[in-house]
DNA sequence: GCCGTTTTCGGCCCGACTGTTTTCAGTCG
């Protein structure tokens, strides 16, 4: 059993538990364990196999051990089992729904008899919710929008789509008299790959007024919820975003509560207690005296805990407080580290830009390199390559360098992987470039053996030097590839090859926790665009932001070397 | 259920908003 999925059995018996009104820390445990487990680095079956301890874990103790084991080795859980016959079956999917908690889950199933999403709607229509003591009709009529709402759509969208809808909010409401400060945090500042909702804050002489024009924006489908300092709307969209406000010298705190994630806070606010100090939005409060302390910047608030400021990116509690304390936390790559972009179409395949553009846009981002990767031949409907235009394109880029612009273009391509791990050009063509990225596009619902030993022979082959966005998954809309993804990362480490993070929004492909095993296990990273025009070069934000939640520094991408240093790794073609 | 620079027992993060309430429970983030 894999490790997601283990986790998914006791994220569902926190929510069984929580409905039956077990104690919420025993609710809690079982949720962080979930969370733990899922992000552990290797399978917990391989823990086991090898005669861990898994209670060496922290936050996993006697009892969920002896459950993951159980797991592990039956595939099923009693103790799970037996919880769920306690309840009807589709009473947790009411849970999915915005404003219903376990609470109010437990008494539409015992007392209506509600056993999914289909009949609490019926109910809600003929009145039977509103009917009940403490519901009302006013309560009946939230959960029927809300059910209304999220029917048929995945609520959460990619941050590709977040982004600009968030900057165009934030330059509606900068220039308004007083607001200093105005952000975006909570999961889209951590740069999640997608995001729920979008949560904005700020500070302002007058927050109110603030509050009422993000309101009263052209943009806004609906207000749900209105106070002084906070405002929860949703857009034409279906998305939710919420502002808050405070006064300017909360805001270290402000940001740093909203950022989150729940997990890194609630360590962090564990963590306080023991010094004495409780957290909030406002900021940090000394127990003893009662007195609360403020903090203009976030820098402020982690120094006042004896903590280096942790970047956004890696508030995930996954080791990071501990770092921050001992002052050692890695130096994140940014985007002025890049020094070039392994990824890029040009008009040659279906690309829209000349490669003059793409040099040109390069060299204004700063670039010492780009390479060209146009498609091959196997790729009919991307116009590929075929040997003849590749020659021709060669030609063109050496025609460029010689000109002598300040970027070197790099001759390559990115050639599929065909079904069976063999490449769609021939060897001796692909010798005579300056750089090979291999893809998968087509036989993606191979299953996982035949898939990963395809990506493997590819890997070894010596003409590769980079495997590019190897599941194959665009975001929302087709499911990753079955990949092994521990033993294409052992394979890339042995025989030197780079695993590239596609910085295109919908695919951002290896995602965070791949990337981050990746580097600790050796195998380098490269980061590529996908560009396939001039402008997509500026996508390269999107692929900084997963290698950072992969705690990736300089030293692990490609990117982060010099020409030279990159022509030395290509050498050996 | 987990954990230990007060503790192997007794704690466990914090505040805002809503709706249905005569003081608060439930939910959310």
């Amino acid at each position: 059993m894999q490790n997601d999925e283990i986790a998914k059995v006791f994220l569902e018996m926190a929510d069984l538990l929580e409905i039956k009104g077990e104690n919420p820390f025993k609710v809690r445990a079982y949720r962080r364990a979930a969370q733990i487990i899922d992000h552990l680095p290797d399978p917990i079956a391989d823990r086991i196999a090898r005669g861990e301890d898994l209670q060496e874990i922290p936050g996993i103790g006697e009892a969920i051990a002896k459950k993951s084991a159980e797991l592990v080795a039956t595939g099923k859980l009693a103790a799970y089992e037996d919880l769920k016959a306690q309840f009807p079956a589709g009473m947790i999917r009411l849970l999915e729904i915005q404003g219903i908690g376990p609470k109010t889950a437990h008494r539409l199933a015992t007392e209506l008899g509600i056993d999914s999403v289909a009949a609490l709607e019926q109910a809600l229509v003929d009145g039977r919710v509103a009917a009940l003591p403490r519901m009302g009709e006013k309560t009946a009529q939230n959960i029927l929008r809300q059910i209304q709402a999220c029917k048929g759509q995945d609520r959460r969208i990619p941050i590709g789509e977040a982004l600009p809808i968030v900057e165009e909010i934030l330059a509606a409401l900068s220039p308004l008299p007083g607001v200093r400060n105005l952000t975006a945090a909570g999961s889209l500042r951590r740069f999640r790959e997608t995001v729920g909702d979008i949560d904005l804050m700020g500070t302002a002489d007058d927050p109110g007024a603030v509050v009422a024009a993000f309101a009263g924006l052209p943009q806004i489908r609906e207000v749900l919820a209105r106070g002084p300092t906070k405002a929860s709307v949703l857009l034409d969209k279906g998305l939710q975003v919420d502002l808050r406000m405070v006064e300017h010298q909360a805001f270290g705190s402000l940001l740093q509560h909203f950022t989150g994630s729940r997990e890194h806070n609630i360590a962090l606010r564990t963590r306080a207690q023991r010094q004495g100090l409780s957290l909030s939005e406002y900021g940090i409060t000394r127990i003893d005296t009662n007195q609360l302390e403020r903090f203009p910047d976030e820098e402020a608030f982690y120094r006042r805990l004896g903590l280096d400021w942790i970047p956004p990116e890696i508030r995930e509690d996954q080791g990071e407080i501990d770092l921050a304390e001992a002052g050692g936390l890695p130096r994140l790559v940014e985007e002025r580290d890049i020094r070039g972009d392994f990824h890029v179409h040009s008009d040659w395949s279906d690309g829209r830009s000349t490669l003059s553009e793409l040099a040109l846009a390069a060299r204004a981002r700063g670039y010492e390199y780009l390479a060209v990767t146009d498609h091959s031949v196997g790729l009919g409907i991307a116009h590929g390559l075929n040997a003849e235009r590749l020659a021709g394109q060669r030609q063109a880029i050496e025609k460029i360098n010689a000109r002598g612009i300040g970027v070197r273009l790099l001759a390559g391509v990115e050639v599929d992987i065909r079904a069976d791990g063999t490449l769609d050009l021939p060897e001796g063509l692909l010798a005579g470039l300056d750089i090979v990225i291999g893809s998968v596009h087509s036989s993606l619902q191979q299953d996982e053996s035949r898939m990963t030993a395809r990506l493997i022979r590819a890997v070894e082959n010596p003409h590769v030097d980079i495997i590019a966005h190897p599941t194959g998954r665009l975001i929302g809309r087709r499911e990753p590839a079955a990949v092994d993804i521990g033993r294409l990362i052992r394979a890339a480490a042995d025989h030197g090859k780079a695993l590239e993070i596609n910085a295109m929004p919908d695919r951002l492909d290896m995602k965070d926790l791949h990337a981050r095993r990746a580097h600790e296990q050796g195998a380098l990273l490269a980061l590529g665009t996908d560009a396939h025009h001039a402008d997509q070069l500026g996508l390269m934000r999107f692929g900084i932001g997963v290698a950072r939640r992969a705690w990736c520094t300089p030293g692990h991408l490609l990117n982060g070397r010099s020409l030279a240093e990159v022509l030395a790794f290509l050498q050996h073609r």
